[in-house]
This record gives C-alpha cells, sequence and structure tokens, in this order.
DNA sequence: TATTAATTGAGACTGAGTCTCAATTATATA
DNA sequence: TATATAATTGAGACTCAGTCTCAATTAATA
C-alpha cells in the first residue's frame, strides 16, 4: 500500500485516521491546499477524522518533512508535498489567486550572505512578491 | 497640533479616536507594534476608541502610507511607521523574538527581475529570515 | 495476546479581525 | 455661525483558523 509506505518513509506512525488525510492530499496533485480543504475532502469522502486530528497530522507531516508550509499571508497556510519540489518562492496575484512558483539561487545567496553578516543562523524563509500576474492586468 | 497636521500630511480625515491612535503610535517610537497594543495602550490612557475603530484606523493608516505593516508570519501583523524609514526586509529570531532589520539592494534586483520574467507586475514583497539570532544559539 | 504509549474525537475555547447599523461627528457650504 | 451631507464611530455579535482537554480508542512491542 503506497500510503502506508509513505508514513513509514518518513517515521510517522500510521492511523487510520493520518492514512485518509495523506489520501485527500493526494488528491490534490499538485495544488497548494490548507487544513480547511483537506477537511472537506474527508468529510466528502465519508472520512470522519475530527479537525483537531487533522491539524494535528498536517503539523505532524510539515515536521516530518512529508509537506511543506507556504505562508501567501492570506491569515491561514497552505501546504505543498515537499518531496515533489525542493524549496522555492512565491509570486502570489491579489487578483485572481494565482501562485507562480520561482526558484532563484543568486537570492538564496544574498540571503545568506546577509545571515552572516549578522550572526544570524537561518532556519527558514519566506519570499512572497504579491502584485497582478499578466492575466490580471 | 503636531497629530493634527500628520493626518492633513496623509489626507486623514481628523477625528477624536484617530488622533489618540496616533499618539500611542507615538509613544511606541521605533517598536512595532501590533493592533492590539494599541488597543491596550488606547484603554490604559482612558481613551474609549472601539475595536472596530482601531483596526479601521490602522488599515486605513497603511493604505494612505503613514504605517507599513509587517508579516511575521505570528498569525497576526505588525505595523511600524513608515515615514521613519524607507522599505527593509527582517530577520526574526524564534527564540527571543528578535527582529533585525535589513536592507539589500541587491537582492530588491533579482527580485525585479524574476517579475520582469514572469511578467508579474509586483505590489509589494515581504522577504522573512526564520531562525536563530546570535545571543540565542 | 497483553502491555504501554501514542493517538483520537467532540466540542469548548482562543485570538485576530470583520460586520452591522443606528447614533454621532467632521467638513463643506450658505 | 448654522445647516446639510457624508464619513465615522461604538457595541457587540460574528467569523474563521487554529488549539486544548481528557476520557476513550488504537497502534506498536514484547
Amino acid at each position: 500500500m503506497k500510503n502506508k509506505s509513505l508514513l513509514s518513509q518518513y517515521s510517522i506512525r500510521k492511523t487510520r485516521p493520518r492514512l485518509q488525510i495523506i489520501s485527500v492530499i493526494g488528491k490534490f496533485k499538485n495544488r497548494h491546499f490548507s487544513v480547511e480543504e483537506v477537511l472537506k475532502g474527508l468529510r466528502r469522502g465519508k472520512s470522519k477524522v475530527s479537525r483537531a486530528s487533522a491539524y494535528r497530522a498536517i503539523n505532524l507531516f510539515s515536521q516530518k518533512g512529508l509537506l511543506r508550509p507556504i505562508d501567501l499571508g492570506k491569515g491561514f497556510l497552505l501546504y505543498e508535498r515537499a518531496s515533489q519540489k525542493s524549496h522555492h518562492d512565491h509570486l502570489y496575484c491579489i487578483n485572481c489567486g494565482k501562485i507562480i512558483e520561482f526558484k532563484d539561487q543568486s537570492i538564496e545567496k544574498l540571503q545568506m550572505k546577509v545571515c552572516r553578516k549578522k550572526r544570524f543562523h537561518p532556519k527558514s524563509h519566506t519570499l512572497r512578491i504579491t502584485g497582478l500576474c499578466k492575466e490580471c492586468l
């Protein structure tokens, strides 16, 4: 079973709620999703996982490196499968909500340089550019 | 009166609640503050400004360019006087909560380059590096 | 299979922020 | 200065994401 081995791979104990959550997340493919969307997906599929457990599981998955949280400044977090792509940053269109991903090694390097200069030890960073995508102009 | 002229300067209609809010904000000096902190400051000073009005005023001030919101990913926004310093980004220490500001023109330029490549029209951006400051290691 | 430790569900709770709408107040004009 | 009009306010109910508690359940392990 694919989902079971996915959990062992990340040393996460296998429980029914967690497997159901993984399965819903699988349906999102590459789309970013919120915990509330996962909950809706569970309800649609008749899975009775509590709100508390969904939040707990998704936090755990993020801790363990299976998911990656994305903060678009919307007042709640989105998530994505961490393994599907490596770290990247986001352009976020205020008008249509589109998320454009980008990766820029030179920016990352300059960030490291800033940290060295300030003797700051980075754990993670968020770079989000908000504006209008080409379709929305 | 300094606060009154500050409001006219930004074409903001002068009302008692807004003047009281400006006065509380003045007391924070260069410190970043949340709306709830402003509310506390108002209560301490016996000013009876409603929660709704405080949020409305501070949003308006941000629109008009008097304040600048800062999103440290804490689940609520902080603000700072926009005029006191120009745009900058933040290092945020998870352990002690310290905020270290930095400005890096090369990073800004690379961001613009990314936007041009994606035909994206930036309105604002947030770059936040989270980690441990030198004191907290 | 029994033991032990981790996990779960229900729902109350929190905290930031928004909304409504009648009452108040600021500004523009006469 | 008085008045008309438009903007602003306050009270508190509400929303929404997320957390907490704790008894009951379930997973891993021996």
